[in-house]
DNA sequence: GTTAATTTAATGTCAGACAATTAAACTTCC
DNA sequence: GGAAGTTTAATTGTCTGACATTAAATTAAC
């Protein structure tokens, strides 16, 4: 593993690339422990601090786990599904709130990666994640209900769904859909009206993956998707006429 | 933003996730400048590096930027759809190659969400796009093309698939999991007639997508992975009697 | 043999310094 | 007065050396 001291980038983003590289490639494997801050210094020809920093940015991407103590060191971390979940919730919310990202389109990817769940779901559901969305659906019933507890309600309903699938590596990459788009659902469910609404709609989608009916559940999210649409239409309109 | 200096955890992630927060919760907004290294150090009461470890943790994560001299220092960053989607891949690689993950759950996943986008593809794709996808497949025809050169033009393929819904939010949520397929997937297509099947379904998800299709287009993808995943399993079954 | 104290190796933190970079302010020349 | 060059100030990047903290391994005491 060698660095470029006269490249323009920092040195510890060099560090931190060349070791990245070396996990990505399987050169370092999982649990295996890499040399001491102050080898690796000495390796790369460096200062500690300047390895500290390249190991806090591996750090920060759950690349590798530090522990302190005598046999301590920095050891190659494995990636949990937990970890990597968190991190693509973290970047699709930036993402949609910082590139000025439409309702719409947010809208659009966040349904039509649910509906190419729905069959899996409609197949292979437990009795636990039918058990969750009900419970989830009755919370949602209550009046009285926040619009932020509404729409924590309607992010775990919709997980289950999509975990229903039995797929983990669908459930990790849908996360970041779903929950990115919760901030913007925030706005649109003010209204009993709109709740009963989604509520209807959630029933179907419960139904259908119940009766093991890929078809039913499809229709329903595809009228959920329309019906958050045309609310996320009414709600841009009225933000224009008393911005 | 206040720091718990008695907290088990590092001082430094300590800060850099009271400064995470403060950008998704918009008290810092893109372009922003953030105080000065020696500034926060002093907020935060602790020295010098250790807020600079904290900053390069945030840097990792393409959430801060910084620029050198008399006006320079960290600033919010815009994340980029590219830069979200680097990260993407290289977290989607790692968690399969680190848990185990089947190659018939990772084609699942992958086919399932790319069946997804086949009926906006076949609604909005470009005149580019289609020729980007044609152009693939003719290099994907042509003998002699290493399997590393086969997977990249198949990546090159299936992204202007997805590029073709024209919705970024989707052409970001895929990207990582077609992408993290490829070092799978080079393992299955070393004979030529697997390529030859390969490309006779690539040239028939062209065909359907140029003709507006997306019935055909979803015939064919699925097709491509059923056979994806019998070729998976004939690799895994060769594996076990020659290890 | 078990428990308690000590040693040791590693990360975590600090203080202070200097180098490199960059933009703005200033000076000089025409 | 304006343009070109020079200085200056602010900021990040890097280094050195030290001390604090942690936790396992070792030794000593009982």
């Amino acid at each position: 593993m060698k660095i470029d001291p006269t490249s323009a980038a920092d040195l510890s983003a060099q560090i931190a690339t060349a070791i990245r590289d070396a996990i990505m490639e399987g050169r370092l494997i999982v649990d295996e422990r890499l040399p001491s801050e102050a080898e690796l210094a000495e390796q790369f020809s460096v200062s500690r601090p300047t390895v500290r920093e390249a190991l806090k940015r591996l750090a920060a991407q759950s690349l590798i786990r530090t522990q302190r103590g005598a046999t301590g060191g920095a050891f190659v971390a494995r990636l949990s599904f937990e970890a990597a979940q968190a991190q693509q919730i973290t970047t699709s919310t930036l993402l949609i709130s910082m590139n000025a990202v439409s309702f719409s389109t947010a809208c659009e990817a966040r349904y039509t990666l649910e509906r190419a769940c729905a069959p899996l779901s409609a197949q292979r559901r437990t009795a636990d994640h039918l058990a969750t969305m009900r419970a989830e659906i009755h919370r949602q019933s209550q009046p009285g209900l926040t619009d932020e507890a509404f729409c924590a309600s309607d992010v775990a309903f919709h997980r289950a769904l999509v975990d229903g699938a039995g797929n983990p590596v669908l459930s990790y990459q849908l996360a970041g859909a779903v929950e990115a788009m919760q901030p913007l659902m925030n706005m649109i469910t003010f209204t009993a009206r709109s709740r009963e609404r989604i509520v209807t709609f959630h029933t179907e989608i419960a139904n259908a993956l119940e009766a093991n009916n890929p078809a039913n559940a499809d229709a329903a999210l595809a009228g959920l998707m329309q019906y958050t649409l045309e609310l996320g239409e009414q709600m841009m309109a009225r933000r224009q006429r008393a911005p």
